[in-house]
RNA sequence: GCCGUGUUAGCUUAGUUGGUGGAGCGGCGGACUGUUAAUCCGCAGGUCGCAGGUUCAAAUCCUGCACACGGCGCCA
């Protein structure tokens, strides 16, 4: 029942000249009533398949003929060089077997029309089925470059000695600020899905100083924006016996070790995509600059910018200031009036706080967020009450910390963000199977 | 929460100063022995988002509502 044979191999010239058994789906078709040409298409690429009613016979002519686009089949022949035919090979059709037939009544209803606009980013009829553009080539696409930026980042980790580990889901208290919390019901109390591993991390980095996550975060933001999900994929590191300038150099390794995997490994889905391979080589092999903040706002304010000392950088801001890098850069020291608690005063200067955030080039903005964390428990119970929040669901978060409190730090980067930049996308939601926003949980 | 745009066949869309809604793709039927988004002929398929209003007459003008999309704030 398995399958042996895949189409990629067959374009590779793997079985030339052998008979063969091919397990697929009909992409496209066309022909007359002597020959008919079926394009198969499996999770490696496409092959035509052409059969002669001469060859065939009546029976297995009719049923290819009458097998609609996505119907699933079985089709055995013998492989063919040949020029004519897209990838150079085709398959001269023995027999073939109809698994799963398309009902007429009920087209594939992923039409080329519905195809042609959806590079400026998706239609609501292609969200709405998404479930079916999901084998379009371009999702195909996407998903695999998804899969190879996931393993680069495990790649990354376990390479240099970190242990992966698990925080729960559910949660009492905030890491972000409080509104962007989803509340969820839990036997007549109400509790949070997570934003982030970052706190649960922090009290196991005593136990393994080096750890690592890959896993959903959720944050319950209205956003409607093309690098915004409810429901995102967050890689998240925690460091021990280390400062801001120690993670950072982490978060420039792990994003140039997925820039470089994605050339070794998905250069022809990029290329496929549209994606120029010479900028994702750029964001690989060259250095990520730091810059403070301070120097951020005197280059804005140069370039007449409305913003004072003390703002944080949103998304226009950081659009102005991205415009002439050609790699990513660090934006380091923000000010401690505009981070949460758990960053670190910067003993130098106390208005400032050890942090940083990485900014993707063309416009792709923020990608991650980190920095060298409040690690004695009398800073971090300052830290609160100066932001007026309440101590309680962090209790065991300061515990921690009259235990032997070590420096440490750590950083969350959005995996989707970076999906969406390296290949290119127009929008989040392109890079991700079912994506999750303020108003679409479905399918 | 705010600003903007839109909603016509399964999909993508045209529709002029208000006068009985057209096309391409997809589907069905037919023709064609090498097609490449095949081509050619024909057929079916429409509560013009919903509810009111103006008018002899509304897809078109007015009001309200719904939904969607784009963007901002916030962030990864």
């Amino acid at each position: 029942m398995q399958k042996d044979i895949f189409i990629g191999d067959v374009q590779s010239g793997d079985h030339d000249g052998q008979q063969i058994e091919l397990k697929g789906w009909i992409n496209r078709t066309r022909g007359s009533n002597k020959i008919w040409f079926v394009v198969l298409r499996d999770s490696t690429g496409r092959i035509q398949c052409v059969a002669k009613r001469e060859d065939v016979g009546d029976d297995t002519f009719e049923a290819l003929k009458g097998a609609l686009i996505e119907s699933s089949v079985i089709i055995t022949g013998t492989v063919n060089v040949d020029e004519r035919s897209e990838g150079g090979h085709e398959l001269v059709v023995d027999s073939a077997t109809i698994v799963g037939p398309v009902n007429p009544e009920n087209p594939f209803p992923i039409t080329e029309s519905a195809m042609a606009n959806a590079e400026g980013g998706e239609t609501e009829f292609l969200l709405d089925n998404r479930h079916l553009y999901l084998r379009t080539a371009r999702m195909t696409q996407m998903l695999k470059i998804r899969s190879s930026v996931f393993g680069a980042i495990h790649g990354y980790f376990r390479d240099r000695e970190f242990t992966e580990y698990q925080a729960p889901n559910f949660v009492a208290g905030a890491v972000e600020g409080g509104s962007t919390l989803f509340e969820v019901p839990y036997f007549g109390r109400k509790v949070y899905l997570t934003q982030s591993w970052q706190l649960y991390a922090e009290a196991a980095m005593p136990a393994l100083e080096r750890l690592y996550t890959v896993a959903p975060s959720f944050r319950a933001e209205k956003s409607r924006t093309r690098r915004h999900l409810t429901e995102f994929w967050h890689a998240e590191m925690e460091i021990a016996w280390a400062g801001n300038e120690d993670v950072m150099v982490h978060g420039e390794g792990v994003v140039r070790h997925i820039a470089q995997t994605l050339l070794d490994e998905r250069s022809d889905e990029l290329t496929e995509l549209g994606r120029d391979l010479e900028l994702v080589a750029r964001y690989a092999d060259n250095p990520y600059p730091r810059i403070r903040y301070d120097e951020a706002i005197e280059t804005l304010q140069g370039m007449g910018v409305d913003i004072e000392w003390g703002q944080d950088l949103d998304y226009s801001k950081e659009k102005v200031l991205t415009k002439d890098f050609d790699v990513p850069h660090f934006l380091t020291h923000y000010p401690r009036i505009a981070k949460p608690f758990y960053h670190r005063p910067d003993p130098d200067d106390p208005k400032y706080v050890l942090c940083h955030d990485l900014l993707a080039p063309e416009g792709y903005g923020e990608i991650i967020g980190g920095g060298e964390r409040t690690w004695s428990e009398q800073e971090i119970i300052e830290r609160l009450e100066e932001e007026g929040t309440p101590r309680e669901p962090y209790e065991f978060y300061i515990d921690v910390r009259k235990y032997g409190g070590v420096p440490h730090g750590g950083f969350g980067l959005g995996v989707d963000r970076v999906c969406s930049w390296l290949s290119g996308a127009d929008h989040i939601r392109e890079v991700i199977p079912f994506p999750r926003d303020s108003r679409r949980v479905t399918p």
